[in-house]
DNA sequence: TAGATTGTTAATCGATTAACAATC
DNA sequence: TAGATTGTTAATCGATTAACAATC
């Protein structure tokens, strides 16, 4: 297939798949077919390949893919292949929890810098890293090439660090804080909202006998 | 309208529509349009209407919705009108992190219970909760009427703790380690994995010029 | 009454799944 | 060759949006 313009349903399966191939390549696996990964990760088959053929032939009919060239592949697509730098605003709880996650994303997505506007927090060490003043961070930014923001400030600060952090050039944020940012059409956001998710999942709680039942199947 | 089957899309979109209103009511704003929210929440008026039409009539024509109205509406389809109590397990920095949150939740959702299988660990304060062995999790779980549980322990754990939960009588859970848990169809999961999140914005980095340019619209 | 806004039906759009020819 | 599995087209399913009668 190739081209076309991709939904982000189909981005956001990339790096699912990506983490479970990455896995078989741990195993020594080194041939997989969109049944097996189907099945191992919920997924339809006829979606897999759909979603893999929207960038390429990446398999071999009657065989399946090669694990190690779909790594490489998904990696290009995913942009993985070169270093990402990142930002974190705020050092809290949450943001000295996900300066953890650096170990494990590896050489290719890093966050490399760390700000808060809390003063006694600033010159702090979290994870080899500095907490820098809010004042630095457009230098920084410019100066270490980040393009990827992570906020993890108090609702009532956050849009005002998405406005800061789209001045000094980033290119998409992560934003923890439980709050509707509004930024520029060609910044792109995604929410990772705790609160959202787990007062959804309550939804799906099974009722007790003294409310109407929705949710047979 | 009422009934139908409710598609998962309409219940995420539940708690913003919450959170906000909540803002609304804070700031003293008594009612408010679908196109005014639809505004606010980037989201078209008419799925609004529509969601919330999946559960009652709520609003008044000409007028609006009512917000304390709406509020307690939302609060009781979402079953946010009884306390839910949570179990977490893995107290590390993000366990730590999430179970600040306890004063957000407010007095419906919260963390009741933490556990960890790590020995060090059992018996540290955290909160006002104490870290409990990972053996009391059944008894504590079925003691407080625990519901819901968030799994933030390392990947290769997760499904083993998800099973225990199961075990344990646990309806939902929140899981936050990078890994696709095989559960019961019964027991509802969100997946709140922040690596996948980071993976997928790096696809709409801007392209240098020596890619092939994917994202004009 | 005139203006505003809901609830709902119908139209559109998009995503998932089934099916199958091509081919390893 | 027979069996397996891809890439892709067509069919299905579901979600979003437009439009509008009802009515405050």
């Amino acid at each position: 297939m190739k081209s076309d313009k991709i939904s982000e349903a189909v981005v956001r399966r990339l790096p699912v798949y990506l983490r479970f191939l990455n896995d078989l390549q741990k195993r020594e696996i080194s041939t997989v077919s969109s049944q097996e990964l189907g099945q191992k990760l919920d997924l339809n088959p006829a979606q897999i390949r759909k979603d893999l053929a929207y960038f390429g032939d990446f398999g071999r009919k009657g065989i399946g893919y090669d694990v190690s060239y779909l790594i490489e592949k998904i990696r290009h697509i995913l942009k993985l292949d070169q270093q990402i730098n990142v930002a974190l605003v705020g050092a809290g709880n949450l943001g000295h929890a996900l300066s953890n996650y650096n170990a494990y994303l590896k050489d290719t997505m890093k966050i490399t810098a760390i700000f808060d506007a809390y003063e006694p927090k600033v010159g702090q060490q979290i994870n080899s890293l500095t907490v820098q003043p809010m004042s630095q961070l457009g230098d920084t930014i410019r100066a270490q090439g980040i393009r990827i923001g992570i906020i993890t400030v108090p609702d009532s600060e956050a849009q005002n660090v998405a406005d800061i952090l789209v001045d000094s050039g980033i290119e998409a944020i992560l934003n923890f804080a439980p709050v509707i940012l509004k930024t520029p059409s060609n910044i792109r956001i995604h929410a990772a909202d705790f609160t959202t998710d787990l007062q959804s999942l309550a939804y799906y709680l099974h009722d007790g006998k003294d409310e109407a039942e929705d949710e047979q199947q």
